[in-house]
RNA sequence: GGCGCGAUAGCAAAGCGGUUAUGCCGUGGCCUGCAAAGCCAUUUAGGCCGGUUCGACUCCGGCUCGCGCCUCCA
């Protein structure tokens, strides 16, 4: 029994579907106007997890993430490189999809793009004017009429009269009550436009995910998630404007993953406290930043730091090292294996990816080749541990940074090679002259190689196969 | 001001009213020409104050501290 932590109810509960064994889950994706951060790189992460633990579990899953491909920032970049805005969001969905590969993310089933759902939005916009929850500002806004929906504030737990709209942002004049949020934004000088009954313009934010959601998941579905800080308002006027529009309820299950944060802070693009991914995939492997990512329950906030990181990987290392030279391939997984059972219970349990992890090193301590035949697939349940052992361990995990503040060496319990470029052919040729060193037993020599290599970064281990070598 | 979340060993991070979480790091040992890996052993817990209970890290109350949302943000 799948146990979800509903923000809605704020408890958890047992996970029923809509549809018998079919699971719709809608997630808000990125607006793509800059490369993904480690922020991003957690929502794609934590949700590609449940929906792999869902198909595990035997369910048919559609899963929609967006795409916001217009909004204020979008135009304004777009508008200071020169360049138009479908220019600017097809290069950064392209670097989004290669960060989300990298990552080990399997494709949503669908990702829709605001630029593509706009009829779709000005129906709905024009239905909650039929209905009396929006209205036509002289100004050609349209906005929701926020006290017109009962429910507003069931998701965040807020209260329209303790709200204190306008507090630190200038409230639109235009708006009837200052907490009314706009669903369509007249065009203005140099904006990208689309023809509606209100005149040309563009959507608000919000309305995009009522309409797609619908489009393509139906007026009433499943699981609705997406990070913390959408929780209010985007996920709150969500609520509104489709429960007033299709009068019932939107989705059975909302769903938010926990910050990122830098010293104790959120990451965030304001903040400018941010590493993007693939900043963080010159220095680290994409691996070990997923396997940092499900290492914390996806409500808890997540500590970013190249401590953190070195961390992860030296945990995963073991995992790694556990498979190294047997054959565990990826068979149907018995659910009645032990390790099983607890594997499962713990993901049921609202996606306790810690607790599963515990069991999979519990599977590489026991080390049979049963035990690690579970513990690969098992890994492929969470989207890890399906390299090539030596492949992962003779990766170039680190390259040359020095760079203040990049790496803590007094935290870190790697140093940093400046060697570790070092090539494989190069290194087999050094392991040879160590090996005909050793023959001689001029083990003075053989340990001065041993220490070259270790000084690259390379350890050597000897095996009665022969010696081995991996990057520390 | 309103609302919400959290506080676990050196670091990270879970479950659980009584029985080893787990990983990294540290220490001792086995193994090894020396190592590495692995294995065995081992040191470090549950913010503070009360309450409930035979028994609380786990439930309840208060306090302190940290964080988040109330504005675009994953």
């Amino acid at each position: 029994m799948l146990k979800i932590y509903n923000t809605l109810t704020r408890n958890k509960q047992t996970f029923v579907p809509i549809h018998v064994n079919k699971v719709q889950m809608y997630v808000c994706g990125m607006t793509v106007y800059d490369y993904c951060h480690i922020g991003h790189a957690r929502v794609m992460v934590v949700f590609d997890m449940i929906s792999r633990w869902f198909r595990a579990s035997d369910y048919e899953v559609t899963y929609v993430r967006n795409i916001t491909d217009v909004d204020d920032k979008i135009i304004q970049r777009a508008n200071d490189n020169k360049e138009s805005i479908g220019e600017l969001t097809q290069r950064f969905i392209d670097a989004m999809d290669e960060d989300a590969a990298q990552l080990g993310v399997i494709r949503p089933n669908l990702e829709p793009r605001a630029t593509t759902h706009i009829d779709a939005m000005i129906a709905m916009i024009s239905r909650l004017i039929e209905k009396g929850h929006a209205y036509a500002a002289d100004n050609g806004d349209v906005f929701y009429a926020v006290r017109s929906f009962d429910g507003y504030g069931k998701l965040s737990g807020k209260s329209l009269d303790d709200l204190r709209a306008g507090e630190r942002v200038e409230v639109d004049s235009a708006k009837k009550d200052p907490l009314d949020f706009v669903l369509w934004k007249a065009v203005k000088p140099n904006e990208p436009n689309w023809d509606s009954p209100w005149g040309p313009g563009r959507p608000g934010w919000h309305i995009e995910c009522s309409a797609m959601s619908a489009q393509h998941l139906g007026e009433h579905f499943d699981i609705h998630g997406g990070g913390q800080d959408l929780q209010f308002p985007h996920h709150e006027n969500e609520i509104a404007q489709s429960e007033a529009t299709h009068s019932c309820q939107m989705a059975n299950y909302w769903m938010h993953n926990g910050f990122v944060r830098v010293d104790d802070e959120k990451m965030s693009k304001s903040l400018g406290n941010f590493f993007t991914i693939r900043t963080v995939l010159e220095t680290y492997d994409a691996e070990v930043v997923r396997f940092f990512i499900l290492r914390a329950h996806y409500r808890s906030p997540l500590n970013y730091s190249d401590k953190h990181l070195d961390d992860a990987k030296a945990a995963l290392t073991r995992l790694y090292t556990a498979l190294r030279g047997i054959d565990a391939n990826v068979n149907a997984i018995d659910w009645n294996h032990p390790q099983a059972v607890r594997f499962k219970a713990a993901m049921d349990d609202d996606f306790n990816t810690p607790e599963a992890m515990a069991v999979l090193f519990d599977l590489a301590k026991i080390k049979t080749s049963e035990s690690l035949s579970l513990l690969k697939s098992l890994g492929r349940v969470l989207g890890l541990l399906q390299d090539d052992p030596e492949a992962f361990l003779q990766r170039k995990h680190y390259v040359m940074n020095l760079e203040p503040g990049h790496y803590d060496l007094k935290g870190g319990n790697l140093d940093f090679n400046v060697n570790a470029g070092l090539s494989d052919e190069k290194i087999n040729t050094m392991i040879n002259s160590r090996t005909e060193a050793k023959k001689a037993k001029n083990y003075e020599e053989a340990d001065r190689v041993r220490q070259e290599l270790a000084d690259a970064g390379i350890v050597l281990e000897d095996t009665p196969q022969g010696t081995t070598w991996r990057r520390a």
